[in-house]
Parts: C-alpha cells; sequence; structure tokens
DNA sequence: CATAGACTTTGATCTATATCAAATTTTACT
DNA sequence: AGTAAAATTTGATATAGATCAAAGTCTATG
C-alpha cells in the first residue's frame, strides 16, 4: 500500500459528488458510511442555505429534519416564561443538529449567522439509524463529545468569573472558526483572526452576563493587548496562550 | 394476551435472581437485555456497597469499570486548579456511570451519600455494548437525556436567581429520592418528604452558590412554608406546586 | 450523657456584575 | 455620500450574592 500518505488523492468514482469535498464527509457523521449508504443518505438529504437569525426549530414543535452543518454557526437556546434567555449550545461544522427517539424539539434551534445545512427528512434518517449500528455509534459518540462540552460550560456559568468567561468563549471560537492562522514569521506568538458569529446579545446569551459585561471584559482584552476588534466583529487574538490562560483564572 | 396488566407476575427462571428486584432491570440499561444477554452480564457484574464521601473515578485517571446507581447519589464533579469546584451531573438509580468509548475520566466520580452500585468491568461491558445494537441505543437514550439535563442545569446557572436555583434543585431531588408522598387526605397540596442526599457544600457546588446563600435561601422556603427541615437533612415539602412555580421564577 | 469537632445558620460588610442612561460606532438605506 | 436605525461602548449607580466572622446545631465518640 503506497496511498496511505493521503487518501482524499483517489477520486471516489462511487461517491456522491456533493459530499466529495463535505465538511461532514469524514469527521461528520457521512464518515461512518459505506460509500452506498452515503449515496442512499446524500439521495434524501439536500443542502439549503439559511440567513442569520431564522429559526430552524421551535420549543415544543415537531422538528422537520436532522441536519449536518456545513458552514456558520448554530445555536440551541432556552428561555423562561419572563424572556431571560440561556443559549445552550452552539453547533459548527461538522455537527449534527436535530434530536433523535423524540420528535418534539424542547429547545430553539436558530441560525447565530448564516448557516449552510445538509438537511435529511425525518423518517429516512430514523431508519437508517436502525439499520446502520456505526451510524448510531457516531451519533453516539458526537453526543458523548455533546455532553462533555455542555458540562464543561456548566462549570463556566456556575464558577468562573465574566472574565474567565469571556476569555473561554473568544477561544473557544477561535478554535471552531475557519482558520486564519497568522504565520509565525510575522510576530509569533499564536496570533490567529477571525469574524466573531455572534452579537454582543447571543455572547452574553450564551455566558450568563450582560451585553454591557461582555462589552466591558472585551475591552479589558483590548487594553491588555491580548486582542484587536475592528467592526465590532472582526477579532485578531494576539496571543492564544495568554487568551487561554486568562479563561482557566 | 391476557397478561398485559402486569409482567413482573411471572417469576422468570431465566432471569439472575440479583436481577429479579434490580432498579436497573426494567427502566436501566438491563431493560435493553435478553434474558440471555442478561445473565451473561450478571456473571461479569458484582453488586458493591461504597460509604459516603468516596471517590469512584478520579479526573485522567483510567477509569476501572462501568457501573448502574442501585441506590444513593452519585455526583459528578469538575475542579478548577484554584479550587473552585462545579457539580456537573448528579445520578441516581437507575442511571449508568461511565463514559463508553474513553478510558479516562474527565471529571471526578463521588459517592455523595451511601450507594450501592451494579459494577461491570471495563473490557467486558465494550464488548457487550459492541455485539448488541439494543443495549448501544438504550445507553445513547440515556445519553440524551443526560444532555437534555445538563442543557436544563445550564439555564439555572446562566440565568436564575438563587432563590430559583434552591427551589428547583429541591424539585427534582423529591422527584428521584424514595418516595415518601404523604396520603393526599392529611393536608393535601402535595406534601412530599425525604432525607436529603447532599451536604450544604455539595449543593452549593451544584448549584453554582456558597453554603451560606444555600443557607439563606433554605430559610426562605421555611419562613414562607412550603419546606420544613429538621437534623439538616430532613426535609418535608408542604407543597410541591409552589415549590415548583417558586423554582420557574 | 458529656463534650469535641463538624456542619449549618445568621449577621455585617464588600464586590462583581446588573441596571439605567448616554455617548459612540457601525450598518443599512436613500 | 448622508442620515436614520441598530449595535456597541462607556459611565454612574444599585444590588444579589460573596466574603468574613460569630453563634448555633448536630453527630459521634469516649
Amino acid at each position: 500500500m503506497t496511498d496511505s500518505e493521503n487518501d482524499s488523492i483517489q477520486p471516489s468514482a462511487e461517491i456522491p459528488e456533493l459530499c466529495q469535498e463535505c465538511t461532514a464527509r469524514h469527521r461528520g457523521i457521512c464518515g461512518a458510511l459505506r460509500p452506498d449508504e452515503l449515496t442512499h443518505l446524500n439521495k434524501i438529504s439536500k443542502q439549503k442555505t439559511f440567513a442569520e437569525g431564522l429559526t430552524l426549530m421551535a420549543d415544543q414543535q415537531e422538528a422537520p429534519f436532522f441536519a449536518n452543518v456545513l458552514e456558520g454557526v448554530v445555536k440551541l437556546s432556552k428561555t423562561l416564561p419572563d424572556g431571560r434567555q440561556q443559549i445552550v449550545g452552539l453547533q459548527f461544522a461538522p455537527d449534527f443538529v436535530g434530536r433523535p427517539f423524540q420528535s418534539e424539539s424542547h429547545l430553539f434551534v436558530e441560525t447565530a449567522s448564516k448557516v449552510k445545512l445538509c438537511t435529511i427528512p425525518r423518517k429516512g434518517f430514523e431508519q437508517m439509524l436502525g439499520d446502520i449500528p456505526s451510524l448510531q455509534e457516531r451519533l453516539f459518540q458526537q453526543t458523548l463529545v455533546e455532553l462533555d462540552e455542555s458540562r464543561q460550560w456548566l462549570v463556566a456559568l456556575g464558577r468562573k468569573t465574566a472574565s474567565e468567561r469571556v476569555a473561554g468563549f473568544l477561544h473557544m471560537i477561535a478554535l471552531h472558526m475557519p482558520n486564519n492562522k497568522e504565520s509565525p514569521s510575522q510576530g509569533d506568538k499564536n496570533t490567529t483572526s477571525f469574524d466573531l458569529p455572534l452579537t454582543r446579545s447571543d455572547m452574553a446569551d450564551f455566558m450568563g452576563l450582560t451585553i454591557e459585561t461582555v462589552s466591558r471584559q472585551l475591552s479589558k482584552l483590548k487594553k491588555r493587548n491580548i486582542v484587536s476588534i475592528s467592526h465590532n466583529r472582526r477579532i485578531v487574538i494576539h496571543d492564544m496562550e495568554l487568551l487561554e490562560k486568562t479563561s482557566r483564572e
């Protein structure tokens, strides 16, 4: 075998065209499928693009589809009767959206940014889930990771200060966004830049803070020269290590 | 079929004796097993009792076993470098303890009270998980419920007041503890009583508060005649509805 | 059953973050 | 480009819950 260095070098005629370059192809649930299974999934699924600020599934409503996130950020949130809101999860490519074994969503699923999804009709997917153990195992594993992440964030909300939460949030986003790592030559220190996919209001709802507190903490990070921000959304992190350290205490 | 009214009326000679009356037999993962599979699980598993305050699995350590909780409460917690602690989950019978597909635990698993477990060696269980799709599906479903619960608690930590958290905590515990529902005749209003399985310190670590704040909130609930407390641990809830309402806002 | 040590409650104060209120920047629309 | 609306930042003040400090309870042990 001489192809071990790169398995994407061979064009797989068996694999649907759309899937060839897909974010979910290897790291997402599709990575658990054989070519014929992938072909079937591809037949019943459909790529769709959604604008920012749309509701994909509403609390207490029948969720119409499952999906893979291909681009952008999806937010999962809960609302209290008096209007207080908490974002309980953020999903990036190639995460899976939707809850198997339960048709009613108990949260709001909304687009935090412009989002591209590969949507899969409920029925067809549940069928596949029952037929293909490796698919179920993959989804199970992704759910375990989501549980880990949720618990990690529980620590932030229960025990971390605003400063730690904001630093941790930026660090987490930096790891998930299309990677603009600057070349180490031009200043090293682990510089990274990206566009924030969330408004200050969403950030506050994720971190259990107010927008004013989020803003003040961002200003502090700017003063400490850890980040630069332009046009509200454009972030340059000058020192990922320091940022990460700030998120730890 | 005339046995639909009660399926526990027939003594199943095929089912291990220990499992006959087990809490995990139907609602826990064992409910997903055929008699022969249950017999096998029974052969490799072992009931053990643990005192309060013991560490079952430590952060970064290889977890030696999986287990079903049969009695008592297990707490899952995370600790920050400076000692701040957050309990990220509580497990009651018949919950499953342990994380498949990952040998190192990334949290502390400790007994919050005296606990009885049905422990299952790592290797043997992973084998079964691979062989029995219905077992994996059951565990997947339980994981989804844990994720729902974790997200629910995220809302409490991010957006609820101390008063709401404490009321919600008591309500949740009431639903999980061996049920001493008082007869409606003797005063109605949904009276319930139970022994708190956690110290004030654990309660604080679960709710993201200090012990003083927990104590003050309990005192307020006493003054409002919603609960009575004796000997620190013995709780009588006089009005479950009001308690639940207090937890919502 | 008396006493020490561990919990828990209560009180006094402090502080991080919320709230209320402008000012400023950014975006979008004519 | 010029302006209105929206989003964000900054400032002043209020407050829920933390922290520090006793004073009570409870439990366990001799």
